[in-house]
DNA sequence: TCGTTAAATTGACTTGTTCCAGAAAAGGTG
DNA sequence: CACCTTTTCTGGAACAAGTCAATTTAACGA
């Protein structure tokens, strides 16, 4: 749950964005700051604690409407649903577990986006190099199985 | 379509990797041979044009056959359906159109697999780690629009 | 406080993929 | 060649994630 320090200051995000302020949008904001990396159900079900009832529809549009405002970056590893973060300013990368799906994030090595370069554009004019490190977390090494996360498909 | 060298050379490969030999599946082979990066569709659209009526669900167990046996890989751009290439044996990574979703490979920088180590790798144990280079094709920067391809979604 | 317009609601729908059952057709082995 | 097993078939049903469309509700500037 979010201080009336924090409320006020995503609001203020909000508003700088040019969107308006609704207690979806605000519940939206906290749920990605306590849980980064959410699905857009993890956000739902949080949102929900928060407000009562709120529509999947909803949910999506705000997350669409965040991340087309640059508020929110949507990671969409293979074999899972769509996650979201609020870590936009820099151009980190992930860490994502093979076994549970839990997802990490990293520092980019070299900073400034794009942070890699193809040896061979093919024609592209690239503008974003997406990086993603596949492993198995902890709990998945030793636990084994039943451990935290969605299982990965 | 393939050469009788082609096709005995893929039976070979899949007798190696202790597959049956079959039509749909030296189609498949065949298939991607030709056409690198197809989607499942276009898979069973291409199969078919070879062999008549092959129903979805085979082309989806020769494609999930081959990923287990490590003939084919399979990739999963965000917005895009997974997509299926025969190059596995480098770790070769790719770029992807965000506007038209072609799919094009670049070598990897480096070398050896995971080609990339994370500053820090939050206990997780790295096994690989992938690069999708986002950007725009040349098709889809001059002509706009209506270029070949699958749309981004 | 009012009107404009963005945002939320509801519920059906699409897409990509998987699973299921039982029957038919191949491949490889002896 | 005959047999056993794996693979493929038809066809459907189910799935999860996400989208569309029409209507109602609410934010915020005038």
């Amino acid at each position: 749950m979010a201080t009336d320090r924090e409320t006020a200051s995503r609001a203020a995000g909000l508003r700088g964005a040019g969107l308006r302020v609704t207690g979806p949008r605000l519940a939206v904001l906290d749920v990605l700051a306590e849980h980064p990396h959410a699905t857009a159900d993890a956000v739902a079900e949080q949102v929900r604690t928060r407000l009562g009832t709120v529509s999947k529809q909803a949910i999506y549009d705000v997350l669409a409407a965040f991340v087309a405002a640059g508020l929110v970056r949507r990671i969409e590893p293979a074999g899972s649903p769509a996650r979201f973060e609020t870590r936009t300013a820099d151009n980190h990368h992930h860490l994502v577990c093979r076994a549970c799906g839990r997802v990490a994030d990293v520092d980019c090595v070299t900073g400034a986006r794009p942070c890699l370069e193809p040896s061979d554009d093919a024609g592209f004019v690239i503008e974003e190099a997406e990086v993603v490190f596949w492993g198995v977390c902890r709990d998945c090494r030793s636990g084994d199985s039943r451990s935290a996360g969605v299982p990965a498909r």
